[in-house]
DNA sequence: GCCGTTTTCGGCCCGACTGTTTTCAGTCG
């Protein structure tokens, strides 16, 4: 798969587009970038029949270029203009009030090429002398070269979450507000953010921006307006607040929630039919005729309410407008967790205790699946401990009411595809979870026909974050997907969506092509302790975000249901 | 550079803020 290269070039080209002052062609390669980013297919496939030009803001003149990128690896255009600016772009980007024109400025000026040059060129005072710089400017940009270094890449949406949640909670408790909202891509549940924005409704504006620029979290402050603040917090990310009126506030969350990709969309869709689209409101003329919720917004421009996960410009739009939106999975059905682990191998709590916080939880059903033999690292059982464990299980759901134990495992696929336990001990078991967890490049058939031959075994149920990427870690393995949906949905191989912040795996974009393939989904949480139990919200908002609905996920059933669909 | 249910040419989302300006460019979301 070549998707991720192939948009993160286009994209360079449309920053070296932005910094020339070409907005148009910028946009255009903006746009081509964004249509190969959300392709659950792989590019390589469509330029081999030749169809590149049927996918959305690809043209003649992309199309070839991208066919040069598959074929030779590289970009003859693209090499030339890197050339012609030698530049550090994201790094440089990452500073406050640093953007393409003034970079460039900068370059052609100064040399400036990355964020030393930058560094001794503000101490030197040599920035203030350029044309639209000034005193001001270039004490900010000082100010802010440290902090991008330190925080340039975005933030995993896990360990943000409660963050911006207490933040909310903060301001609430004043009682300064009206209400409080997290807009921006917290709210759409995106694996990674680059900042908290948070909206309120208050006549009290003062107040409420005095309180938001004191509060604890607060390291330093970067915009204190009446309307709008921008404070960097403690824990490296940034974080702003707007107040709004009450009549606009729909309006205005609509566009802060974004994606910017999808105002985009709707703002154009506004102008087709007579109307205008802006965070204060959507108008026929000078009058507002819609704005204090999102759902007026939507009805009025003809559109079903799109969830907020959803809203990426990735078809949801033409969906909407045909009332076609899949019925999204909630974060109240699941009923039960089939991948936790306890003290026997790598977790920290004891199979009671992981029992009884499941139980707290409404759930009907939890499965321990403890890692297996040559996951040594891991803590593996041997086949005596997972007899000895079984029983104890036995033992312990005498416990329980309306609530029960599976005994499962977590079982290493190795180099040749086979697990590390025999099937004599599988078929006693409630459920069993394959997973790949080493050998990358060790492995004599390739991933793709590891996973394969798992699949084909009979006793297992699911293949545990099977593309084995660890956001901004670790890229994915390199899958024949289509093949490995086809046998899924085939041998009833369950593909897990794993709630680990740095796991969320399967993606968005795969989870919407496994559903399409009629693939069976199970939400995980991969707890190693009671307090990871909670983080299977994440797995939801994942599969939210891949448009899966309650159907195509397993552990929305009830125990009876999904004892008989396990037993087949 | 892409696109078309008024268009194959002439458009391409919108508004606020900041710092530099003396009417605006650049940045941000």
């Amino acid at each position: 798969m070549q998707n991720e290269k192939v948009a993160k070039i286009l994209n360079r080209i449309a920053d070296f587009m932005e910094m020339k002052g070409d907005v148009y062609r910028m946009k255009a390669y903006r746009n081509a970038a964004h249509s190969v980013e959300t392709l659950s297919k792989d590019i390589e496939d469509i330029a081999f029949h030749d169809q590149l030009k049927d996918l959305p803001g690809i043209g003649t003149a992309i199309a070839a270029k991208i066919t040069e990128i598959i074929e030779t690896g590289s970009l003859q255009y693209f090499e030339k203009l890197k050339k012609e600016y030698p530049v550090d772009f994201d790094a440089l980007m990452a500073v406050e009030g640093l953007g393409p024109k003034t970079i460039k400025l900068f370059y052609e000026e100064l040399g400036i090429k990355n964020l030393d040059d930058l560094e001794r060129y503000a101490k030197r005072h040599h920035l203030r002398r350029l044309k639209g710089m000034g005193d001001k400017k270039e004490r900010k940009i000082l100010d802010s070269i440290e902090f991008a270094r330190k925080h340039s890449s975005r933030k995993l949406l896990g360990y943000i979450m409660p963050l911006a949640e207490s933040l909310k909670k903060q301001i609430e408790e004043t009682g300064l507000a009206e209400q409080v909202e997290i807009a921006g891509s917290i709210r759409r549940r995106k694996e990674s953010v680059g900042d908290i924005d948070i909206l309120v409704i208050s006549e009290k504006t003062a107040q409420i921006m005095d309180f938001f620029i004191s509060m604890g979290e607060v390291a330093e402050i970067v915009i204190n307006g009446p309307l709008k603040s921008t404070v960097r917090l403690k824990s490296g990310i940034e974080c702003d607040l707007r107040v709004f009126g009450r009549e606009v506030f729909g309006a205005a969350l609509m566009y802060f929630t974004g994606s910017k990709e999808l105002n985009v969309e709707l703002r154009k869709l506004s102008i087709s039919k007579g109307l205008k689209l802006s965070e204060y409101g959507l108008f026929e003329g000078k009058e507002r005729v819609a704005g204090q919720s999102e759902k007026e917004i939507f009805n009025y421009l003809g559109l079903e309410y799109i969830a907020p996960e959803m809203r990426e410009n990735r078809g949801e739009v033409e969906a909407a407008i045909n009332g076609r939106l899949p019925d999204l999975i909630s974060y109240s059905d699941i009923n039960g967790d089939l991948e936790t682990h306890s003290n026997w191998s790598d977790g920290k709590n004891t199979i009671g205790e992981m029992g009884r916080a499941a139980y707290k939880m409404g759930y009907e059903y939890m499965a321990i699946t403890d890692h297996t033999g040559t996951d040594r690292i891991a803590g593996g059982l041997g086949e005596d401990e997972l007899i000895k464990q079984m029983r104890m299980i036995d033992d312990l759901n005498d416990e329980f009411e309306n609530f029960t134990i599976l005994k499962g495992l977590e079982v290493n696929i190795d180099f040749n595809g086979n697990l590390d336990i025999s099937n004599d001990i599988l078929k006693d078991m409630d459920i069993v979870v394959g997973s790949v967890h080493s050998g990358k490049g060790l492995d004599v058939f390739g991933i793709s026909q590891r996973i394969l031959k798992a699949m084909e075994n009979e006793y297992v149920n699911i293949i545990a974050h099977p593309t084995g990427r660890k956001i901004q870690e670790e890229k994915e393995y390199d899958l024949n997907l289509d093949k490995i949906f086809e046998t899924s949905a085939g041998t009833d191989t369950f593909l897990e969506i794993n709630s680990h912040p740095n796991r969320l795996d399967l993606r968005d974009i795969y989870i919407k092509k496994a559903v399409d393939f009629g693939c069976k989904l199970v939400i995980n949480s991969d707890a190693h302790s009671i307090n990871d139990l909670g983080r299977i919200d994440l797995g939801v908002a994942t599969a939210r975000r891949g448009w899966a609905e309650k159907k195509d996920v397993i552990n929305t059933m009830n125990l009876k249901k999904l004892q008989k669909l396990l037993s087949v």
